[in-house]
DNA sequence: TGATGCTAACTTTTT
DNA sequence: GTTAGCATCA
């Protein structure tokens, strides 16, 4: 037996061993799923598989660079190097660069993410004369963005009577005729936005019979990761490309779907099974990751939703620790509350910072954790949030560059023709796009014959003046690098200089930025291919790539940092220690998932996926009071924390946070009717545990922490008198044991939450 | 015409 | 609390 087959269990084991025909592999969360795909990979190619004819689909970079280090390891040659892998965006835009000319795309199309997508958007809806308050940019991109990714072009959207009473029915009977303009404006700038990368690969395997026959034969083996996710295009790409050989594997568990705001569907799943006869399929329920505690605790959770397909997972791990909740007060009470903790346990079980994170629901709530790490000194890295290729002056740059490979992209044109500033001021602009729709030509045409639309003395000097600096950048194209031609850019148009010359504190941020895009074009230039078939550092090539990066290249990923991240972008991650935070009502579950079942559903699956990231340590944390849109809110604690089965659920933290009258910040766990009676039940149990039968006595004075000690008698504002009997934790994060005598008893109390005033 | 300062809108989640 | 967009001033 192979090395590799080794130290996998026997469902594990049979996956891999599966060559060929189709192959459904349901693994649930910690089941050794990118080992199984990666083995399997590694065990095609030793069974003499061309890595040129395996395609592998994930759908985060993340993902896809994790499985090619895995194969390579595996292999112990670079041999991986030669597979096609990679996101499903990705890899089907390096296959539109070699076909896109078949429906009339130049090659060296340009891709618009998600702002220049909404900024066009923007425009058309002025255009038209619309309202932006109904027809909201957002809104439009997302409503265009379904479509594509259901397969509906704009004409097909208009022609639709059910979609056209929905935007009817919401107001907005205008969005198919901004779909269409949308459409046109991106097919003449030579574009296409993150659904396009998928749409037009369809529309190109649908409408070419030869190229669909060329990568059918290409792609002699499938794998798919996370086919929960996948939505109706990719479905239908997927099944396309596999139809010759049916050697597709997909891997997917539908209690970590996720995705279905961006068209996921986990029907794909249930339909894998109806489009293939012989299907053979594997459920890998055995888990590697997590304790006992945390997993039983997962499991319970994930009952509660009404669509799911049956699996039992378990796991042979030890039973481990409880899984702590916590209450603070307030949001910044809460980053406190995990700093504190981190440094503590780094402090008494010797954990890295690495082995942390801090996982919340949205990415605004990242404020709070990342002040109070700060203040503790605690190394973290911060995902997503705004990216690096989302900030202006990087965009300036790469508007530049995209301009050079493709001069009809008119949003990139009209980004940085008068940028840095240089006399071509808005009466012209307007004249150029004016001339541009009037003859239904691109503005880079009209800027060939300034002296057409009547330029004339500076203006027409700064726009001759543009056109021979763009040109003289487009014939370096042929012969020089990325790098060469980003360096000469930057310099030559003055956009370096003009953030060298701002002095004040973001300017040299700005500065550093673009220096750091340099650089980093400039190791992409001198890193070896991947691919080996073709050593392109064209700049052509590298603009492919970056439009589809969402953070810079993470040379420091094995720094030792605490992570902060999204539910969503930690999919796939596992951690020894979790902070689950932020659990509260309309926040999570999102208040905008409060109303259907489906989404309700779904924000059930991503708290599934939470808890099942943790190996051995998983707080769940909820702030009392909380920062939104710059004012104080309330939210009631979410409605999860009552699915967590009560022997598995370690309170401590919970009791000692709150003021002794119902006044004030402190929490009032209303039973009135509006309380889900989740709710209800939660409350009560926390109401029994707090007995408010104690006044504080007229003197009563908040002592510091540090004060408390062994032997005193202290008042608490709820409990009473009390005498603490024993301290633990570390300085900045003590925990007292006090006695309260009958009534009350023993409690443990976070110094740092609680306010106590000693009896003396 | 460009920079500065104020108001309003903003928060799901990602390629 | 933050940022984008608009109005006002130099």
């Amino acid at each position: 037996m192979q090395v590799y087959l080794e130290d996998l269990n026997e469902q594990q084991r049979a996956a891999v061993l599966h060559i060929n025909g189709p192959l459904m592999i349901v693994a649930g969360a910690g089941s050794g799923k990118t080992k199984v795909l990666t083995t399997r990979i590694a065990h095609l190619m030793h069974q003499g598989v061309d890595p040129f004819n395996i395609l592998a689909l994930t759908f985060t970079n993340k993902a896809a660079t994790e499985m090619k280090e895995r194969i390579e390891r595996i292999l112990g040659n670079n041999d991986a190097r030669n597979l096609y892998i990679g996101t499903f965006h990705s890899v089907f835009a390096k296959i539109l660069r070699a076909e896109a000319t078949k429906i009339g795309y130049p090659s060296n199309f340009t891709i618009y993410d998600t702002d220049d997508a909404k900024s066009i958007i923007k425009e058309i809806v002025k255009d038209l004369n619309l309202d932006d308050k109904i027809y909201k940019p957002a809104f439009v991109y997302n409503r265009i963005s379904a479509a594509k990714n259901s397969l509906l072009n704009a004409a097909a959207y208009i022609n639709d009577s059910v979609i056209q009473q929905e935007d009817a029915r919401g107001n907005r009977p205008m969005i198919g005729e901004i779909y269409l303009r949308y459409e046109n404006k991106c097919f003449k700038n030579g574009a296409m936005d993150f659904d396009d990368l998928l749409f037009k690969m369809f529309t190109i395997l649908h409408a070419a019979p030869d190229v669909l026959a060329k990568y059918q034969h290409r792609f002699k083996y499938i794998l798919i990761d996370e086919y929960q996710d996948t939505n109706v295009a990719q479905y239908q790409i997927i099944k396309m490309l596999g139809a010759v050989n049916e050697n597709i594997c997909v891997v997917g568990d539908d209690a970590q779907s996720i995705y279905s705001f961006r068209g996921a569907t986990v029907k794909n799943i249930l339909q894998f099974e109806k489009d293939y006869e012989d299907t053979k399929v594997i459920k890998l329920e055995q888990n590697y990751r997590s304790s006992k505690s945390i997993l039983e605790v997962a499991n319970t959770i994930i009952s509660n939703n009404k669509n799911q397909i049956k699996k039992s997972l378990w796991t042979d791990n030890e039973h481990g620790e409880k899984i702590k909740v916590v209450r603070t007060l307030t949001d910044n009470d809460e980053g406190r509350f995990v700093a504190d903790t981190i440094t503590e346990l780094k402090l008494r079980n010797h954990y890295d910072n690495k082995d942390f994170a801090i996982l919340y629901r949205t990415n605004a709530q990242s404020r709070s954790f990342e002040e109070s790490l700060r203040k503790m000194n605690i190394p973290y890295k911060l995902y997503g949030g705004v990216s690096f290729y989302q900030r202006k002056e990087i965009k300036d740059l790469l508007a530049y560059l995209r301009l050079v490979v493709n001069p009809n992209d008119e949003e990139n044109l009209k980004r940085i023709i008068n940028y840095p500033v240089r006399g071509i001021g808005k009466s012209s602009i307007d004249r150029m796009v004016l001339a541009a729709n009037t003859h239904g030509i691109t503005m880079w045409e009209v800027l060939q014959t300034p002296t057409s639309i009547g330029l004339k003395g500076a203006a027409l000097a700064a726009a001759e003046n543009f056109v021979v600096m763009l040109k003289s950048f487009q014939s370096m194209l042929e012969k020089e690098n990325a790098y060469d031609i980003a360096f000469a850019v930057g310099k030559q148009t003055g956009l370096v200089a003009e953030l060298y010359n701002d002095k004040s504190v973001e300017g040299l941020a700005r500065y550093e930025n673009i220096q750091a895009l340099l650089n980093s074009i400039k190791e992409y230039t001198e890193t070896p291919d991947e691919e080996g078939e073709l050593h392109d550092k064209s700049l052509g090539n590298y603009l492919q790539q970056i439009t589809l990066l969402t953070d810079v290249n993470n040379d420091d990923a094995d720094k030792d940092a605490v992570s902060l991240m999204t539910i969503h972008a930690a999919k796939g991650l596992e951690f020894p220690c979790v902070f689950s935070v932020g659990l509260e009502e309309n926040l999570f579950p999102s208040a905008m998932s409060l109303y259907d079942r489906a989404d309700l559903e779904e924000e059930r699956r991503l708290f599934y996926v939470v808890v099942t990231r943790a190996k051995s340590k998983l707080w769940i944390s909820y702030a009392n009071t909380r920062y939104r849109f710059g004012s104080l809110i309330q939210n009631d604690p979410s409605r999860f924390l009552d699915e967590i089965p009560e022997p598995y659920l370690d309170k401590t933290f919970t009791g000692s946070a709150s003021k002794s009258n119902n006044s004030g910040l402190g929490i009032q766990f209303r039973a009135d009717d509006k309380t889900p009676s989740s709710l209800k039940k939660l409350s009560e149990k926390i109401q029994q545990q707090a007995i408010p039968a104690h006044t504080p006595s007229a003197n009563f004075t908040i002592a510091d922490p540090s004060e408390i000690e062994v032997g005193q008698k202290v008042e608490h504002q709820k409990f009473g008198i009390g005498t603490v009997s024993a301290i633990e934790g570390a300085s900045n994060n003590r925990i007292a044991h006090i006695d309260f005598g009958a009534g009350n008893g023993l409690k443990k109390i976070m110094l740092n939450f609680a306010k106590l005033s000693i009896v003396k």
